[in-house]
DNA sequence: TCAAAAGTGTTATCCTTACACCCATGT
DNA sequence: ACATGGGTGTAAGGATAACACTTTTGA
């Protein structure tokens, strides 16, 4: 039976000037010295017996990778499929199956000492597609659709692309970002997937760094499935846990929580009835203080009241959407 | 560094007469050749060189182990506490640090072919108090709170105990299923706990044979864990994916629909309530026919519109509750 | 004819959606 | 004064929660 590795990824997540960013890191040969043309995920070997528990495996690597501290911390899911490279690492004499436990980690501060390698990247890099916040992104249907309507000539793969991609007038789904990865992995869409065919047959185990524009930058390894899932799960979770205030500061005024949360859901939101269900939930609390910063009318600040969490009553925002017009 | 192996658990979950039932065994000792007195999920350890997914390999020990075939599974939770009872299992010459992956399995079957040592074992057996369908459960004031109260002296604890409990007054959320688990854990009222701690020191690996009923019966390893993780998803997730029909045989009443709804959340519901709000999001269709079998007038037979999930629209059911009265 | 289970009507209230308009500040 | 962002009123329609009542069968 060959050896199982379990390698930790973190998804980690901040919104910096209504953009939502993610951080990565460039990893470099340890015989070439060269630094990969591809951006990963902050990961790192679990070791069992340094740490008691797979969290704070996580908060110590990538720690001691990024110079960052993990404050929100959720786990994701396990990714083990042969393939999907879960690339197997050279460790000791034989080839060990690798087993990736994929973190969320969401922080309200995107600036911060990091590493020589580590850095922010705009979300919008990796997933082009997922931003609707100025309208319907144009390369959908300019650089997506064509080549996935060729794929899906069979009713079946048809009825996913369209229904994933919004085309001939479905309604747009925010939270299925996996699922629109996976089918454009599928469509052979997303470079990743010819790398992982390359290596299935033996061949060599290159990263793609030739990539269609438009399509996304692929990462390495299944980061950017990791990434997917991690996105997902976020814009779902907007909307019945109070996520958001872990990726604002302590004090905020209104606009700029809706901010927030449109650059992570990626769309835009009808700001009065935003502002009349957060007054229901009473999740947030004026604190009398203005916010002068912004040219026009001051706006007042607010402040989550964290208690709330502990007495029980946790539910996300209404997303309220603003129909275009 | 300790080896890892990856071991895979299934928590399948299936409703017999108005009853959440899962899928145990008893494993029987390599040596002693006597069966556990503790009851366990189905579990074995994932072979990455026989299996490309943990998925199929999940499918095939499960079939193997207790002659049923999983039907609709979706992956939970990684446990991997040391601690927690991630036991050391003895591999070779070491010992290793077993990771395990939980599966939450649904199905409308019950009954069918089944290994020796394998049974349908009510919910109620481990979790006595998740049942409110005949009202609050005696057992939470007359057996848990005395003792729990008793360890929740700091006004943290208490503040916990009083909200998961639903104690003076506040109300039951039926879904924080594995907060409810960890409490009692944590306060010494799951004799797991004992056996943990046991284990740390170095003491006799044992599983613990006497518990005091009405806490629930333990399971072997962190096995209660894993299934109140499952219980807790499920019933979340009937709120927001049409998840019951996996529970469901292909035509049903609505009142047994209503009764398998009822069965897993651990609640009562308002009949015209429950069946306006399914008529609203259309995921039932009658079929015309009538179901005669039980006494009374005989009801329309319902089926699931699966078509509908490949379309898209796939919501869950609303959970309007019956105030007892 | 009565028990058992199925199925329906109706209302008050609350929430959502969709309008459009006023307010306070800096330049 | 006007541009820029902050902040509010209100009404229609739909959803929910809470009432209690009628219908159809088997025994």
């Amino acid at each position: 039976m060959s050896e199982i590795v379990i390698g930790l990824s973190a998804v980690v997540v901040a919104v910096r000037k209504s953009e939502a960013v993610v951080l990565t890191v460039r990893p470099h040969d340890a015989l070439t010295h060269e630094t990969s043309a591809l951006a990963g995920l902050p990961f790192g070997p679990f070791d069992p017996d340094g740490h008691r528990t797979f969290e704070l495996g996580l908060r110590a690597f990538v720690t001691q990778q990024t110079r960052f501290e993990l404050g929100y911390v959720e786990q994701l899911y396990t990714f083990g499929d042969k393939g999907r490279d879960a690339p197997r690492a050279d460790v000791g004499a034989g080839a060990a199956r690798v087993i990736s436990v994929g973190y969320l980690a969401l922080t309200p501060q995107a600036v911060q000492a990091l590493g020589p390698d580590t850095v922010w990247t705009p979300m919008r890099k990796f997933f082009p597609w997922e931003d609707w916040r100025r309208g319907r992104p144009s390369l959908i249907d300019e650089v997506i659709a064509p080549p996935l309507l060729r794929w899906a000539r069979p009713p079946e793969r048809l009825a996913r692309a369209r229904l994933l991609f919004a085309l001939d007038g479905a309604p747009w789904n925010e939270e299925r970002v996996l699922e629109r990865y996976e089918l454009l992995y599928e469509a052979g869409l997303a470079p990743e997937a010819d790398r992982d065919r390359e290596r299935e047959r033996g061949g060599r185990p290159a990263e793609p760094s030739q990539y269609a524009p438009g399509l996304g930058e692929p990462m390495l390894s299944d980061h950017r499935r990791i990434l997917a899932t991690a996105l997902g799960r976020l814009r779902g979770k907007l909307k019945y846990r109070p996520v958001v205030f872990e990726l604002t500061p302590p004090e905020f005024t209104l606009s700029q929580l809706q901010r927030t949360v449109e650059a992570i859901a990626g769309v835009t939101l009808h700001k009065q009835n935003f502002r009349r269900s957060l007054e229901r939930t009473d999740l947030v609390e004026g604190l009398g203080r203005l916010h002068a910063e912004t040219g026009g009318r001051p706006a007042e600040l607010f402040r989550f009241r964290r208690e709330l969490v502990r007495s029980g009553r946790a539910p996300g925002l209404a997303l309220p959407l603003l129909r275009e017009g």
